[in-house]
DNA sequence: TAAATATTTAATCAATTGATTAAAATCATT
DNA sequence: AATGATTTTAATCAATTGATTAAATATTTA
C-alpha cells in the first residue's frame, strides 16, 4: 500500500502535473499563448480546469514552464554539438543539420511558436536569461572557426554569419511549409521527401557561403 | 462648400476608414489576431470603438482585410520580378533580395504574423484563394529556371529548391532578429549593418546552392 | 482505524471583450 | 434654414475567460 495505485494501461501513464504539462503543450504551440484557452489545455489533458491552477499557479506560469522548456528543445540541438572538441566544423554543422531536421519534422510549430511569442517582448526576459550569448561565443566551435578563419579557410566574418545561413537554410523551409507547399505544389509527403533531400545538400551549401 | 471639411495639417490627414485600417495594420501585426483588442486598434486610431464596427462589421472582417494586403505586400516582391522578360537569373534574385530588405527593414514582423496566423489554418482560407501556384509556375522566372537545368547550368532539381534557398537566407535573419541580436551580441544598429552586408552576398551564395 | 494531508470536483466570481443600440452631432441637399 | 442622410458617441449587453472557493474524494500518516 506504499504505492499511490494501480496507473491505467493508457490514459493514466502521467502524472496529473504531467498530463497537464503535455497538454500544455500541445494547445500552446498549436494556438499561441494568446489563443490559448485554460479551458482547452484541461480538456486536452482530461482533468478539471481548477487542477490547472492548483498544480500551476495560474495560465502565465504554465506558459512560461512550456516555453522554456521549448526554447531548450530547440537550443539544444546546437548546444549538444558546438563543444564536441573531436569534430571538424562540417561534422558539426551536418550533426546541427539533422538533428533540427529530426526535431522539426516532428514538431514544425516549434519555431514559430517562439518567434512568435517572443516578438513583443511581453515574453522576452525568458530570453536573455539563458545566457545564450556565452554559450555560443565561448564554445569550442567559436574556436575552430576563428582558425579557420586564421587560415584563409572562411572569409573574415563574424561567426553569427554562419549561424544565419546554417538556421535559413535548415529551419526556414520547415517554418513555411504552408505556403510552400502551395508554391510548389506538394503533398505533405511530397514535401517530407524534398526535405530529406535537401537535408543532404545543407552542410555544403552553408560551407560555401562562407568561402565567398 | 463642396468639399467635406478642410482636413487638420496632421492627425485627421486620413478618412476614418483609413485610420482604423492604418491602426489595425500597426496592431495585428506586432500582437497578433488573438492578442488583439479592437478597443487596442479604436485606440491606435483615435477613433470611437463602435466605429470599427460601423466601417468593417467585426474584427474577424477587419483582419481579413489586414491580412490579404499583407499577403499581397509580402507576394509583391516576387510576383513584381518573376515576369521580367529581359533580365537574368541573377538579377531577378538581386531585385528580390534587396526589395524583400527593403521591406523588412521596415516592417520586419511582417513574415512572422502571416505563417503565425496560417499556422493552425484557422484563417487559412486565404492562402488557397491567392493563386499562388500558378503565379510560381507559369511565371517567366520558371521559364529561365527550367533553361538553365537544361543547360546544366543548375542540378536538376524543381525550382521550389531555389525559392526555399532564397527565402531562406534573405527572410529568416529578419524573423529571428531578436534571438541572433543575442546571439551574436549585436545592438540594432550593428545588426543593421550586418544585414546590409549580407544583402550583396546571397544572390552569389544561392546560384552557388543551385550548382551542387 | 482515525486523523491529517493531498487531490479533485462543481459552482461561481469578477473582469474583459466583441458587438449592438439609441441618441447626438455633422454633413449634404434643397 | 429645413430636411434627410451619414457619421460619431456614450452606454450597455451577453458571452467568454482566468481564477477562486468550499465541499467531496482519495491518499498518507500516526
Amino acid at each position: 500500500m506504499a504505492k499511490k495505485k494501480e496507473m491505467g494501461v493508457l490514459e493514466e501513464k502521467f502524472s496529473t502535473e504531467e498530463k497537464i504539462r503535455r497538454a500544455a503543450i500541445k494547445v500552446f504551440q498549436t494556438k499561441g499563448y494568446a489563443a490559448t484557452r485554460t479551458r482547452d489545455i484541461a480538456a486536452e489533458a482530461g482533468i478539471n480546469l481548477a487542477l490547472l491552477n492548483y498544480y500551476f499557479r495560474s495560465k502565465e506560469k504554465l506558459f512560461e514552464s512550456v516555453m522554456l522548456e521549448s526554447m531548450g528543445d530547440f537550443m539544444q540541438v546546437m548546444t549538444v554539438v558546438i563543444n564536441q572538441e573531436n569534430t571538424s566544423i562540417e561534422e558539426k554543422i551536418t550533426a546541427i543539420v539533422g538533428a533540427y531536421h529530426d526535431l522539426l519534422s516532428e514538431r514544425p510549430e516549434l519555431p514559430i511558436f517562439i518567434l512568435s511569442e517572443l516578438r513583443n517582448g511581453n515574453h522576452g526576459v525568458i530570453l536573455k536569461t539563458t545566457g545564450l550569448k556565452k554559450i555560443y561565443q565561448q564554445s569550442f566551435f567559436a574556436q575552430q572557426y576563428k582558425l579557420a578563419v586564421e587560415k584563409g579557410k572562411f572569409v573574415d566574418r563574424p561567426m553569427i554569419w554562419m549561424v544565419m545561413n546554417l538556421m535559413g537554410l535548415a529551419i526556414f523551409p520547415f517554418m513555411a511549409a504552408p505556403m510552400l507547399q502551395i508554391v510548389g505544389d506538394l503533398d505533405a509527403k511530397q514535401y517530407d521527401k524534398l526535405m530529406k533531400s535537401r537535408r543532404d545538400c545543407i552542410t555544403n551549401w552553408v560551407i560555401k557561403t562562407m568561402k565567398s
